[in-house]
DNA sequence: GCGAGATTGTTACGGCCATAACAATCGTCG
DNA sequence: CGACGATTGTTATGGCCGTAACAATCTCGC
């Protein structure tokens, strides 16, 4: 009996809990919105943890640094500004983690000849290896967690993913 | 031209810039897990930097914070090793939490009667007002960002990562 | 009973992240 | 050309979170 096995974990059982919950409540309350919410949120944490700690920090380094690296590898040199722009961070944020990055060795920092506010971090030799090795780990993981899912299943729920994203409230951020 | 507005989207253009890219290259790279959990992640993190921003901050609060004390809304007073639990967060985190909500007065600490080494954490009167008021706000938030699905992409959606969830790899965590 | 092992809550420490403020530089318009 | 506004990167400060270590307490088998 598979099933049994979801609904003795804590977190799968509250939420179960929590909808049935919301379901006798009147109508701010919405069971279903709770419930997209919350398996969002929660998946998304769990494998941020599980990337974090399987593959990056047993190499000595953490999720959001290998995530910076590997845009610089697919972008070559970028400016922080950049980055922060489609990672969805601050410009500070980014400035920290390319210092961490930078202390490591494994990122550097460039002038930019048209622009003397500007910076630009690139990949070192040592960053670029560290990114492959880290990335082949990262893939296979990701297609264990979502093994479960057949190839259709999964390109749908790409798709309903990037739908939301796409059509992000206007005053949002 | 609503397609427009997302390709203008830096963290979007990336995203399918990426993909494309992979697609280009040998065995371990897998475009399709890179897109889902790419999207999975990010989507994840800008509906809780929204949340933060838009609801629980000007409260003076924060997401974590609410977060909890919904659960506590739910489920009465709890101990803290079950919130970590359920929440996916260590013991540690929990108290530290605990520790500001109770500095606000929204959340009080009691003995656990059949053991001494146990506390409960409990929502005051203050504590239950405000997660009312929060709920019904974020509840609002949370069907702006998934208004552009219809009922039936939601439930897919839901379910998808649902199912997800209950196969999470045997050795995560 | 009692002692080994597990559990509970807490603290210390370090990492990531956001906001706000700042200096340097760029772009543009009068 | 000169000044105002926007942009770039950085720093300071504070919040959340995890790991590790700790004391107190509970549990269970001998």
């Amino acid at each position: 009996m598979r099933k049994t096995l979801s609904v003795d974990r804590p977190d799968l059982r509250y939420a179960a809990y929590a909808r049935d919950r919301l379901a006798g409540m009147p109508s701010p309350a919405d069971p279903e919105a709770f419930a997209l919410a919350y398996h969002l949120l929660h998946l998304s944490y769990l494998v941020v943890a599980d990337l974090e700690s399987h593959i990056h920090r047993p190499r000595g380094w953490t999720l959001p640094g290998f995530r910076l690296m590997f845009k610089l590898w697919l972008l070559g040199p970028t400016q922080p500004a950049r980055l922060a722009e489609i990672s969805a961070m601050s410009r500070s944020a980014v400035t920290n983690a390319i210092n961490t990055l930078e202390r490591e060795g494994l990122v550097e920092r460039r002038p930019v000849p048209d622009d003397r506010r500007a910076v630009a971090a690139g990949l070192t030799a040592r960053g670029e290896k560290a990114v492959r090795e880290a990335f082949a780990e990262q893939t296979r993981r990701e297609q264990q967690w979502f093994a479960t899912l057949d190839a259709e299943e999964r390109a749908t729920l790409t798709d309903l993913l990037t739908r939301v994203l796409a059509a992000r409230p206007e005053d949002a951020d």
